[in-house]
DNA sequence: CATGAATGAGCCTTCATTCAT
DNA sequence: AATGAATGAAGGCTCATTCAT
C-alpha cells in the first residue's frame, strides 16, 4: 500500500466521485485533475498512478478497506435473546452499509462487466461475504434445524431483497418502489422470521 | 452482405450486443458496423441512424417492444384455485423475462444515470410495471385483507429478491449466491405465501 | 453544351444559390439534391454532372451565358449628344448588371483563389471586359484627347468605384458606405465627367 | 520544435496563411498543425485554442490589432498647405494599409457572409472606418462647404476606387486592370481634387 | 512534485462518389 | 432517370500518456 500523501487522497476523493457520478470511461484523466485542485491536463496524475485504471484500482480498494473498517459484525453474535430484535438490527446494518457504498456500487455496475479481477473481488466482498455470514448465521440462530440448501436459500431471498431496494435506487437511478425503508425493514423481518420458523420443504 | 437481414436490423442487433458486453462510451461505432457486417469506419451506419444516441434509443425501443410482445400476464388471472400453483408460475414467468432482457438490463445498468429520459422509461415499463401488476394481484388475491402498504411492501420484497438474483448475475458478472433456481423459487413462493396469508404489521 | 433537362436546369439552380450562400464546399451534394427536388444522398446528380466541380462549372457557365445575353452595349454606341446623360446611362447599366449577377459574384469571391481557369475567365467577363470597354469609349468619346494611359487609369477608377459599392455589399455582407445609388450616380458622373475633360498628367 | 517563436504564434500564423490561401472551410486542422510545426493530426493546437472556430477569431484579432498599431492617422491632420501633397499621402497611405492586410480582405471575403460577429466587425474597422474618416477629412479640408451628403458621397467614391484596386487582386485572384499604382494614385488625386473643389448637386 | 507542451491513437460524423436495382 | 445502400477518405476533436523544465 503506497504512502498516503494529502495530493494522493485527494485524487483518489475525486476520482471515486466522478467515476460514481459518469462511469469510469466517462471520466477522464483532466476533469480527475480539475477536481482534486491539479493543474488540468498536466498529467500531474501520473506522479502518483501508473494509469487510470491503476487510479481505479486505488479508489476501488480504499472504498474496500473502508468497508473492511465498518463492518461490524458484532450484531451476528449478540444474542438479544429475540430473534426479530436481532433480525431488525442486522436488517438496518446492511442497508446503512450498502448506503455508504453506494458510490461503489456504482462504479461496479458500470464497470464490473469488464472482467477485471479486482472489481470482481469487490463484488464478492460486498455482497457475497454478507450472504455467506447471513446464512451461516441463519443456520446457527433457526429455531427449527436447516439444512445447507434451506438456509442458503433463505439467506439468498433476504439478501436479495435488501440488496434489490438500493440497488434500484442507486444504480438504475432512481427508486423503483414506493416503500419505506422503515416498512421494508418490518416487513422483510416479519418474512424472514417466517421462513426460519416454517423453512421450505426442498427437493 | 453477409446476411439477408435488412440492414438497419442488423446494425440494431450488433449494437445492442455490444453496449451490453461493453457499455455505451465503450463500444464505437467502427465497432458496431463491423460486428453488422459494414466497413469499419465508414460511417455506414449514418444512413439508417441520426447518430450514435439514436441507435441507442433503437436498440431499447427494439428490446421494450420485444418485451411488450412477450409479456403475457394471463397467469396473473388464471384462478388455478391453488394459491401456492399460482405463485410458482408467477415467479418462473418473472424470472424468464428478465433472463431474455439480459442485454437491455446490461445497458440501462451502465447508463441509466446519464439522466435520459428514454433510459428511465426503459426502467420503469421493465421493473416498476411489474411490480404494480403484482402489488395488485397480490391485493386481490390474498386470504386476508391487505392494506395499501402491506401490499406494496410484499410486492416490493417479493420483486426484489427475484430482480436481484438476475441483476447480480447479469448486471455484476456472475451469480453472487449459490443457489439453484429451483431453490430460490421454492423458497419464494413459500416465503411470499405466508406473506400473505400472515401480512406483518406496518405501522 | 449539354441537353437541357428540366431536372438538369433544377439542379443548376439549386446549386447556384446554395453556392452563393454557403460557398462551394460549404455546400453539399445533399443539400443540393434536396433543394433540387431529388432523393437527399441518393447521388441522382451524377447522371447529370461528372462531378461537383463540374456542376459548379456548369452554374458559373450558366450565369456568364445569361450575362451575354443581358449585355447589351448599345449604351456604349447610343450618341446622345449628352455626354453626362450618357454616363448616367452607363452607370446605371453596369449596377444593374453588377446586381443581376450577384450570385455569381459571391462565388467568385469565396472561390476563385483557388487558380481555376473557370472562375479566372468569369472574372475576366464580368469585370475586365467591362473595362476595357469602359476605356475605349472614353477615349473615343471625351472631348480632349486622352492617352492610353489617361483613359485606363480613368476607366480603372471608374469602374472600380461602382464595383466597389457592390462588392462590400454583396460579398462582405453588407453596405459598408451609407450613400444611395442615387448619390453614389450622381457623384460618380459628375466626378468622371471632371475627369474626362481634365485628365489628370500623367508621368 | 523548428522554430524559436512560441507555439502559440506560430500556430496563429500558420492558420492566417492558409485561411488566406483556401478559405476557412478550405484548410483542415491537420494541415495549419503541420504548417506550425506540430504532429499532423494529433491535435495540439487544442492546447492553445478551443477550436477552430476559435483559431479563426484569434488570427482576425491579431491582424486587427496590427491594424491598430499601424493605423496612423497623422497624415489628417497634417496641413501641408497643399491639398493635393495631402491627398496623395493619403492614397498612398490607404493603399498600403490594404496591402498590408491583403491576407486579413482574403479571409474576410470568404467567410464573411456567415454572418459572424467578429468578421463584421473586422470589415468595420477595416473599411468603413477609413471610410468615415476620410469624409470626416473631407468636409473639414475642402474650400468649399460640403453638404453631409456631398461628402459621404465623395468618400464612397474615393475609397471605393481605391478599395476596388486591390480587392479585385487580392480577393479575385489577379490585377483586373492594367493600371500601375501610380497612374491609379495620380489619377485618384487629381479627381478628388475636382470633386472637392467642385461638387456635385446632390438632390 | 507540478506544469506546459506534445503526441499517437481513436472517436463520431460528414461527404463525394459509385453501383445494383 | 432515380433511388437505396455502401464506401474510402477525411475532418474536428478528445484523451491517456510522456517528458523536459
Amino acid at each position: 500500500m503506497p504512502e498516503s500523501t494529502p495530493t494522493r487522497d485527494r485524487i483518489v476523493d475525486a476520482a471515486v466521485k466522478l467515476f460514481a457520478e459518469r462511469g469510469f470511461r466517462g471520466t477522464s484523466i483532466t476533469a480527475i485533475e480539475a477536481e482534486a485542485g491539479l493543474t488540468p491536463g498536466a498529467g500531474g496524475i501520473y506522479h502518483h498512478f501508473k494509469s487510470k485504471q491503476d487510479l481505479l484500482r486505488a479508489g476501488v480498494e480504499r472504498q474496500l478497506s473502508r468497508l473492511d473498517a465498518l463492518r461490524d459484525m458484532r450484531w451476528l453474535i449478540t444474542d438479544l435473546g429475540d430473534l426479530r430484535a436481532e433480525l431488525t438490527i442486522g436488517a438496518r446494518y446492511i442497508l446503512s452499509e450498502l448506503d455508504s457504498e453506494a458510490e461503489l456500487l456504482r462504479i461496479l455496475a458500470s464497470e464490473a462487466r469488464t472482467g477485471q479481477e479486482l472489481l470482481i473481488s469487490a463484488v464478492e466482498k460486498i455482497v457475497s461475504n454478507s450472504y455467506t455470514e447471513l446464512a451461516t448465521w441463519m443456520r446457527s440462530r433457526s429455531d427449527v434445524t436447516l439444512t445447507d440448501a434451506q438456509a442458503n436459500a433463505i439467506a439468498a431471498l433476504a439478501m436479495g431483497s435488501l440488496l434489490s431496494s438500493r440497488v434500484t435506487a442507486t444504480v438504475l437511478g432512481g427508486p423503483a418502489f414506493p416503500v419505506s425503508d422503515e416498512h421494508l425493514i418490518a416487513t422483510w423481518v416479519h418474512g424472514t422470521l417466517q421462513l426460519l420458523q416454517n423453512p421450505p420443504t426442498l427437493p
